[in-house]
DNA sequence: CAACTGTACTAATAAGACTAATACGGTTAT
DNA sequence: ATAACCGTATTAGTCTTATTAGTACAGTTG
């Protein structure tokens, strides 16, 4: 598990471990019911506080891609994602955003069509669907 | 001049206003050497400290999307987006990682196609070529 | 000169991220 | 059952940053 954090950044640190662990769900790299690293242990591993560990999981708790359990540890929870209907309407305001300014800056429909394509192509491309 | 301003997001005001203007200035509705308000009128007509628009200002000028000159005021630069080639490679980024999550959340590539069709109607598709 | 513009600087306040220490409750294996 | 793990909660202190406030300087315009 290599988490290559910047405690430098305007970023708080669990909001960078929240979006390397979407990252690798996302990916598939970690699947579904697998274990994440304990609060304690990942503290250790990156020298940072188990609170700050503790708030991050919470937060992936909360938007619903992992699972906790006490006593037990933290888990995946890759499924039922298409539930989250809330979250998806901000991505898309996101996205909309992103796109209109990535057109002002120079980039066409063409451009972000292939950009949607390479997406599909390193995440649920060519793992989900095999 | 209407700004919907959340003082209690998280985000920063002037970070508000830099998106805001961005916006305003992306939608041509703001156009080319149109002056904005002055730091002082706009702190007054929003109730917030003048140094703050002043960041805000700063932040879009360093960004290319508008410019200023002592004693005359700030002016939309919509000229030479095309050079900012370092935003537009964070920019791809940020897509990146948003579609994938979108992907993941449920959309598939004919969903994010038709957010790129819909995000130029919306901007440059009516405006820029007419 | 007066009234406007942007810009710069310093100090004080408020909020939030992070650390630190501690404690509680559930699980699991010996 | 008891030790060694797990998540969870709470409180307090530190540090950073956004924001405010006040003041000052420099250029433009009538």
């Amino acid at each position: 598990m290599i988490f290559d954090l910047d405690l430098r950044s305007r970023d708080p640190i669990y909001q960078q471990l929240v979006d390397k662990f979407k990252e690798l769900i996302i990916s598939n790299i970690l699947k579904q019911d697998e274990q994440l690293p304990s609060v304690r242990v990942l503290a250790q591993q990156l020298t940072i506080n188990p609170n700050t560990i503790q708030k991050a999981y919470r937060e992936l708790e909360s938007q619903g891609y992992i699972y906790s359990v006490k006593g037990k540890g933290s888990f995946v929870d890759a499924t039922a994602q298409v539930e989250n209907r809330a979250a998806l309407k901000e991505i898309e305001g996101e996205l909309m955003k992103l796109m209109k300014e990535a057109m002002f800056l120079g980039l066409d429909k063409s451009d972000l069509k292939k950009l949607v394509d390479q997406a599909k192509e390193e995440s649920g491309g060519g793992i989900a669907n095999d």
